[in-house]
DNA sequence: TGTATTGTACATACCAATTGGTATGCTCCG
DNA sequence: CGGAGCATACCAATTGGTATGTACAATACA
């Protein structure tokens, strides 16, 4: 018997959980309530349908993402090539809790879904990009700072982060563990210091 | 009426497709089947299982996979750096074809079954370790060659490439073009490059 | 060589279980 | 009382998997 009104938040948080382990196809709607407390009644009052929900669950996930990386204390560094390297650092350090908890749920969702759901994958790659975005002014200003003649885009290195970290999770992933990611990520930190440390001629 | 014992081989070539478009679990053994020309009694004829299946296609992807890889042209240089960034150069070259068609079955299946399926969670997990691993000799040999004393390990950039690589066909389902995952290698190459034409230091 | 036997390679028909989704009802608050 | 918030019971469709049947090639044997 769930306090009103919370159970919403209940079902996509059970969603998030159960998603990110399972994946999207496999995860029914019966696995949600059930790991929800709630039942199937619950669920269809707030969602039309397991896709409403995915596609609710993205937006929850990108909203519970911001709130953490904007709290994070590497956000308060005055440089912004140290808020960059910051960010990477944040990411390594959240490796060490379990697989399900630091995957990301857009990147395991839009895998699945390109094809047969293009609502979900739309909504993956607009979190996706704009948690991207969340990077493109450090990295503009890193830039002007202390690559200013590179001719590489802030936007494109930004995505590139982001390939380093989902393609880290699918190496973790098959892996069974977050040791690769980890020097995935140290290669892309490694690669972020070249790039702003040495300006080079080109 | 299929010419005798090339029935599997036809099931694992439609099985590649479907599931890389469609996923792991979206994909039924029926469309297997419907895409294949053949039935369900052909289907169980061939493989115990659905997750039978998997394990062999993930092993017929690697098969296939390495036969592309080693008859491509840029294996031929000398140099091995050359070769190194040959290899990133022919991933590009690759990314002009449709989505399904240059997207990595393994890293589209050890999402959805790394926690269900440990039997598919492994052959991902060997068959992309194996491909790694055929980059490792270049990139050693580069080392020894251009960068004698970085700190890195050529077993841990030989999985960086593919971290970039797998989390470039994310970025491009999401994007649902390829256009994404060509910037994104491009800042890997740029990377092998301020890696190797540059001992540094550290 | 002709014929019975066996095993492979499929097709057809079917099954129990699970799926997303619905219809209906209860219950509590305003 | 009336509707939001939920539970219960149910449904049609689909799922992976099985049981059975059959065409045919290879082998065994006479």
């Amino acid at each position: 018997m769930p306090a009103r009104h919370e159970s919403k938040t209940r079902l996509l948080d059970a969603a998030l959980q159960v998603i990110r382990t399972k994946g999207y196809w496999a995860t029914s709607v019966d696995d949600v309530c059930e790991s929800a407390g709630l039942t199937k009644g619950s669920f269809f009052h707030h969602f039309d349908s397991k896709q409403d929900l995915a596609v609710a669950a993205a937006k929850h996930f990108a909203a519970m993402a911001d709130g953490v990386f904007s709290a994070a204390p590497y956000r308060k560094l005055s440089d912004p090539l140290a808020r960059l390297l910051g960010y990477v650092d944040f990411r390594r350090a959240i490796l060490k809790r379990e697989l399900p908890e630091f995957t990301c749920l857009l990147g395991t969702m839009v895998q699945e879904t390109y094809e047969t759901h293009p609502a979900i994958r739309k909504a993956c790659d607009r979190h996706i990009s704009e948690h991207a975005a969340s990077l493109v002014a450090d990295i503009a200003e890193a830039k002007r700072r202390y690559a200013p003649r590179a001719r590489w885009t802030p936007e494109s290195l930004a995505l590139h982060t982001q390939a380093v970290i989902q393609g880290a999770f699918v190496l973790a992933k098959a892996r069974h563990g977050p040791a690769v990611a980890d020097e995935c990520l140290a290669h892309l930190r490694r690669y972020l210091e070249l790039l702003f440390d040495q300006p080079r001629k080109e």
